[in-house]
RNA sequence: GCGGGUGUAGCUCAACGGUAGAGCUCCAGCCUUCCAAGCUGGCUGUACGGGUUCGAUUCCCGUCACCCGCUCCA
């Protein structure tokens, strides 16, 4: 078995990020919140470094890409424009007895078809002249006494009185079928709520009064911010076509059902970029960024062969798009997306054009002309991929108890050989290690050990996150290292007071070199990959 | 959102209608010349709220969270 293919449980996963400080669950001490998630020391550094690399291939590396960060409130038109309030978002009815939830321009449709309105059809009622339908209330009310008890429970529970139904109450109720504030459940006959936006944003409200005039939203996604600050970044970034403004930052979904771990949560990370391009050259763009991103995935440790990804179909595109790509990760849950790259066209340009009034065009002074460039947005979940770099991380292994022996890739099912013992290891790229070294004593009794261990740690701290640790037992403490993915560990002993060499430990192969102390900083760049 | 299951220490598990225990982890000390060694000591717990009861971690109800399936969803 290739040891990409090893099969990670989420729980296993889970209860290690919980043991080393990467993943909390919010407000634990309060028995938990769904959908909401911390992270520990070990954790945040994790996104830290998965942010860090996001913008230097994205912003630092590049001269045609611009920073951004955006308020995460901002003014409510901007949702209308965008479509997130109103006509995007479908107005839902819920069930006051049975609590479904249906789309309230489909009530009418899922009423002709249901089960228990066409049997009460049947049982009660005629066409009228008119074709419109005529109620018989008594036979109504014996059906709903037998047949309509299991079918209706909704509607027998709205019109009875104790033991027996309020014939008078079932009329009026049927005379209202036909009207849009009358129409009952389709699943069980009860009451259906009025129509109400429902959609996914989380509301509040700006001033200290909690009415409509003050309501705003936390924003559901980055990018908008980008859009309404298009003008502001064309006057003074001295920017020119194509370029991109770039951005990172939490944004807020309030989804019906979170799961899988950290995968769908209320409250997550976003790094977009919005790469402005003159219109037409829509699709080559669009296959550019397609592959620029795929390379990012591959220089944060995602192996090509847990990546893939998903081209959609024309039908399955937003009217205004022209093509989409999802790059996708196989989770241990299954293949998921870890980042979405769509070509919007003009479509939300020209929507803040319209609700705001400004033209959010770019003025092409070698060609004289103007325009509402078309974008390319490459949109990623931080933390996404930060559970995804964890889960391409982790491994179990078998470990020969002597001394000197490689690690083996653990077989799941087969029981541990004879003379070997397990090991949990992070094997994190370099790049997104928490922590990139770990110091130590040999022994923590000879002080002349732990002075030195000292100096070696803070040689290396200027320039990296680097862990001092004298407790324990040399071996206990590099197993501590493995399990939160330390690329090296380096420890003082006596041979050093001597020549002034230290060992250089590599976390994967477990192998250990002599280096100068002089040197070491140079050694500890290039076994990260930084030399 | 619906249905089912689960909830005891950081982890794995035990116990009982009457003072909640073990192993591992963690911390301290001793020891230890390179891969979770040993000895001694120590910290920590019945998810939350209510009810029944002389007494509830145990029985009942509610809430919350997690897991599985369905549903929904970029």
């Amino acid at each position: 078995m290739n040891a990409n293919d090893f099969p990670v449980t989420l729980d296993a996963l889970a209860a290690l990020c919980k043991r080393r400080g990467f993943i909390f669950q919010s407000s634990e001490i309060y028995g938990g919140i769904n959908g909401f998630w911390d992270y520990g020391p070990m954790g945040c550094e994790l996104k830290r470094n998965i942010r860090e690399a996001w913008w230097k291939a994205m912003v630092r590396d590049r001269d045609d890409i611009v920073g951004l960060d955006a308020s995460i409130i901002m003014h409510p038109r901007v949702w209308e424009a965008s479509g997130h309030v109103g006509g995007f978002s479908d107005p839902m009815q819920s069930c006051r007895q049975c609590r479904r939830m249906f789309r309230a321009d489909q009530v009418a449709e899922q009423l002709r078809e249901s089960a228990w309105r066409r049997a009460l059809t049947d049982a009660a009622a005629t066409a009228g002249a008119d074709g419109a339908v005529v109620w018989n209330p008594d036979a109504a009310a014996r059906w709903l006494e037998k047949k309509g008890a299991a079918l209706a429970p909704g509607l027998l529970a709205r019109c009875r009185e104790g033991e027996r139904i309020e014939t008078a109450r079932l009329a009026a109720l049927l005379a209202g079928f036909a009207t849009p504030e009358g129409r009952p459940c389709p699943a069980c006959g009860g009451e259906l709520t009025p129509p109400r936006d429902f959609n996914l944003m989380f509301r509040t409200f700006i001033g200290a009064l909690e009415d409509s005039a003050g309501q705003a939203y936390l924003r559901p996604e980055t990018a908008q911010g980008i859009f309404a600050n298009f003008l502001n970044v064309l006057d003074t970034a001295r920017v020119k076509i194509p370029f991109g403004i770039a951005q990172i930052g939490k944004a807020f979904r309030n989804e019906i059902n979170p799961r899988n771990y950290t995968f769908r949560s209320r409250e997550f990370e976003q790094m977009e970029l919005e790469y402005f391009i003159r219109p037409g050259t829509d699709a080559e763009m669009h296959a550019y960024w397609v592959e620029e991103r795929m390379k990012w995935y591959r220089s944060i440790g995602l192996p090509e062969g847990r990546l893939s990804k998903y081209v959609y179909e024309p039908k399955e595109l937003a009217h205004y798009a022209s093509a989409c790509t999802d790059v996708m990760y196989r989770f241990p849950f299954g293949t998921q997306e870890l980042e979405g790259i769509a070509a919007r066209g003009d479509f939300d340009l020209r929507r803040h054009q319209e609700y705001s009034g400004k033209a959010m065009e770019y003025f092409d002074p070698e060609k004289n002309e103007r325009f509402v460039p078309h974008v390319v947005e490459p949109s990623a979940g931080v933390d996404r991929v930060a559970l995804a770099a964890l889960c391409e991380a982790y491994r179990e292994e078998w470990v020969p108890k002597e001394a000197g022996g490689e690690p083996r890739t653990a077989v799941p099912g087969e029981p541990l050989p004879e003379g070997y013992e397990v090991r949990t290891v992070l094997r994190f790229a370099p790049v997104l290690a928490p922590i990139k070294a770990a110091v130590f004593p040999l022994l923590k009794n000879r002080p002349e050990l732990v002075e030195k261990a000292k100096e070696v740690h803070a040689l290396l701290r200027r320039r990296w996150p680097v862990f001092y640790d004298q407790t324990g037992a040399i071996g206990r403490r590099y197993r501590r290292q493995d399990e939160i993915g330390t690329p090296l560990g380096i420890t003082i002993d006596f041979q050093t007071l001597d020549d002034g060499t230290v060992t250089v430990r590599d976390r994967d192969t477990m192998r250990q070199e002599r280096a100068p102390i002089a040197e070491l900083r140079d050694r500890v760049a290039a076994a990260l990959g930084e030399a």
